[in-house]
DNA sequence: TCGTTAGCTTTTTTT
DNA sequence: AAGCTAACGA
């Protein structure tokens, strides 16, 4: 490859209008490199234009780089733009997750590990149903020590590159009484004997034939001339070992690139490690460190405030975010008080309907929360006001219970070893298989060392499977069978079609009377056209083990409403800021936890939620805050007293509030419209204290099948009534019961 | 075997 | 406050 001519320079034109230090870390090219680049500095822009730089100064060929992402859609995102850079779309790239990357080397690989390559990817689901029979022999007391609990200690052991083995008991004290490792020993024995593996397991499987396999790893070698990392900061133990066992090699030094931010460094809690940032040198020696510090994203006012508060935290590797332009100044962040929580998803809820009435697009505008249960208040005043808006994160498609059932029941077509898939399906619609039978089923799989399937198979055939289950498995297992030997046939995409309908699956949610059930069989039919996307049943589950993303039309302009966590890498012009309080934001739990190192990853999660904005930051604390289902008075978080004060804008009684020390919340609450809210109350007391006389008179009003409205809600159908109490099926809001008196009829 | 209920936890964050 | 599990009864 040649560089195109350029008259006004002599660079090839995609390297073109970067900046000197953008441009030194696409060009240096060869050795370690670590670019430290801050938020909204042009990360992924550097990482695309180096990756295409190399193929186009033909350093290396497509399938020689290795680009490691930790999210799907960045991986995407980056495919996309070097596609685009390239002017045509590049095929046989080694770019993905750690994850997807790993998944495809093991299959290439899996017999060193005792699996075979069509081994199954399993869910956190499966993962915790499986533990939980493995260690059923150990009498662990399942009260004290939940199996998620033990299943966080096997997972954390994985992060850091822990095999069974390599667990010394030193480190298996504080949890179940030392006895995890047994359980994971027991654990892993079992997943190798279903063929199957779990999500830390891709990595872990790897760098174990990495590190044991010489011949793998020169091979490996041997590919990879550039490894490209993305997002540094957020890799754990075992992610780094896997890497340095690629990059590393003998009398060479390593041409590996890895893009980080040492303060969006935010998954500690996953097991990522910041020290692999801040040790980058010692790995590599000879190492170049560029730092990206020109932020095109914000105005300075945004900027100001960000780097105010991260200057707070310690151990920083140190980069100061300068405005990349100068026009840029804009208006300050805010600040507003608010009473609790439902006050605070009107003010935000105003705030968007004002923006938008304004001609700003709501696909420009953000909530970011700090955690799941946050999202509510601002779902139903969103909903109240007409506001579209999306969930990021929330429940995916594929977690939905019919789509993982159905996907049980491909994962059955395609390995009946699959047990665990199995189990999920048998009785499921109803073939009368109860815990009982599941037992027996069990025992015989045990005794003959065989799956389940094999096993249920056999009882049916000696006749020991009797009574009202006997002729539903009977058909289950035929319809299993006939699937599988029509699958070369007729493709997969027919076979479980009618595998889902022979099954009686289909007609299970057909029959099923709940709102809801309508929706899942379309969730269904979405399914199987989805299907015909991949080329094979294999491909698609493998699609879906790793991706698990519901790639809904996202069409129209809607608001994002997201944790902070999920709003890494994203940026919008207005981007608000609730819940800054004490306990909330920092978290309690963090704070309980990991100490200091849990404030600072606090306030680096506070640092990455003020610079997703481009224009504006509305940041709100509310005085009072229901938790566990009572109220709560609330102190303003102290990341807001960190915020420089001249790039912030306090309203409401945030002004006093900021200049206050803690520990006043009941003076701070007097700045409140206290009486107001008790007048509400007493209202909506009376209100729902009414007569039931009232209240009956207007149930009678209301029957099955009729449209109404409801404040919160919206639209919806009546689906039963229960005296006063009404379940409506709303169009946004889902199925709920509520009060009739609260319900509107339309005409 | 299935459905109901009482009591108990939950509210981080995700590949 | 609500959703889930374990235990109990039909």
């Amino acid at each position: 490859m040649t560089h195109s001519p350029n008259p006004s320079s002599d660079r090839p034109d995609y390297l073109q209008r970067l900046n000197p230090e953008q441009r030194a870390a696409i060009e240096t090219t060869d050795g370690p490199l670590l670019v430290l680049a801050g938020a909204g500095t042009g990360k992924t822009r550097v990482l695309t234009t180096r990756f295409a730089h190399i193929l186009l100064s033909g350093r290396a060929r497509p399938h020689q780089i290795l680009a490691v992402t930790f999210t799907n859609k960045a991986a995407r995102e980056m495919r996309e733009r070097i596609g685009a850079i390239l002017g045509t779309p590049v095929e046989g790239l080694w770019l993905g997750t750690f994850h997807a990357l790993c998944a495809r080397m093991l299959r290439r690989h899996a017999e060193y590990v005792g699996l075979s390559s069509g081994f199954t990817i399993l869910d956190t689901d499966d993962q915790l149903r499986l533990l939980k029979q493995v260690i059923e022999p150990l009498r662990i007391d399942a009260k004290r020590w939940p199996s998620q609990g033990i299943l966080g200690v096997i997972q954390r052991w994985k992060d850091r590159g822990l095999t069974p083995e390599r667990v010394t008991p030193a480190e298996d004290t504080d949890f179940a009484n030392g006895q995890c490792r047994a359980a994971y020993a027991a654990y892993q024995a079992r997943l190798i004997q279903l063929n199957a593996c779990d999500f830390g397991d891709l990595m872990l499987h790897v760098t174990e034939i990495l590190r044991t396999r010489p011949d793998v790893l020169a091979q490996y070698h041997r590919l990879f001339r550039y490894i490209l990392v993305d997002e540094y900061q957020d890799t754990n133990t075992i992610q780094y070992l896997w890497l340095r066992l690629l990059a590393q090699r003998e009398g060479q030094s390593a041409n590996i690139c890895c893009v980080g931010d040492d303060d969006q460094s935010i998954y500690s809690w996953r097991g990522a490690e910041v020290e692999n940032i801040l040790r980058f040198e010692r790995d590599f020696p000879g190492a170049v460190i560029v730092r990206l510090e020109r932020n095109y994203r914000s105005t300075a006012q945004i900027l100001g405030a960000a780097s105010g508060l991260i200057a707070h935290n310690d151990g920083r590797l140190g980069k100061t975010l300068r405005p990349g332009r100068e026009d840029s100044s804009g208006e300050k962040v805010r600040v507003v008080a608010v009473w609790d929580s439902d006050d605070e998803a009107r003010m935000v809820g105003e705030e968007i309907a004002r923006l938008r009435a304004g001609g700003h697009s709501l696909a420009e505008m953000a909530i970011l929360v700090r955690a799941g249960f946050q999202t509510r208040a601002f779902e139903e005043r969103l909903i109240a006001l007409g506001v579209p808006y999306r969930v990021v994160g929330g429940l995916r498609f594929y977690e939905r219970a019919e789509i993982r059932d159905a996907l049980a029941y491909m994962r059955v077509l395609s390995q009946p070893a699959d047990d665990l898939a199995f189990e999920r399906i048998i009785n499921v619609p109803r073939r009368g298989i109860g815990a009982a039978a599941l037992q027996k089923f069990h025992a015989a799989a045990r005794a003959g060392n065989m799956p389940l399937t094999q096993a249920v198979q056999d009882l049916l055939a000696g006749g020991e499977i009797k009574g009202r289950a006997r002729e539903p498995m009977a058909a289950l297992m035929d319809c299993l069978q006939r699937g599988r030997d029509a699958l070369p046939r007729e493709g997969h995409v027919v076979v479980v079609e009618t595998l889902l309908e022979e099954a009686g699956y289909i007609d299970m949610w057909k029959a099923d009377p709940s709102p809801e059930a309508p929706g899942r069989v379309d969730n269904l039919k979405e399914l199987v056209r989805a299907l015909a996307d991949f080329e094979s049943l294999e491909g698609f589950l493998e699609h879906v083990a790793l991706v698990m993303e519901n790639e809904e039309n996202a069409g129209d302009a809607r608001v994002s409403l997201m944790t902070l966590h999920g709003a890494k890498g994203l940026e919008f012009d207005t981007v608000f800021l609730p819940g800054w309080e004490e306990g909330v934001f920092p978290s309690q739990r963090t704070l309980d936890e990991g100490g200091l190192k849990g404030l600072e990853e606090e306030r680096r999660l506070a640092y990455v939620g003020i610079t997703r904005a481009r224009h504006r930051a509305i940041i709100s604390h509310a005085a009072s805050r229901r938790i566990y289902g009572n109220w709560q008075s609330a102190i303003p978080s102290r990341f807001i007293e960190e915020l420089p004060d001249e790039h912030v804008a306090t309203s409401g009684a945030a002004s006093q509030a900021r200049t206050r020390t803690f520990g006043h919340a009941p003076e701070f609450s007097q700045a409140f419209p206290v009486v107001a809210r008790r007048a509400r109350m007493t209202e909506a007391l009376a209100r729902g204290t009414a007569p039931d006389a009232a209240s009956g008179a207007r149930s009678a009003a209301f029957g099955a099948g009729e449209r109404v409205f409801h404040q919160k809600f919206g639209y919806g159908t009546v689906t039963s009534v229960d005296g006063s109490r009404l379940e409506i099926a709303f169009e946004k809001a889902g199925s709920k019961r509520v009060l009739d008196q609260f319900i509107e009829k339309i005409s």
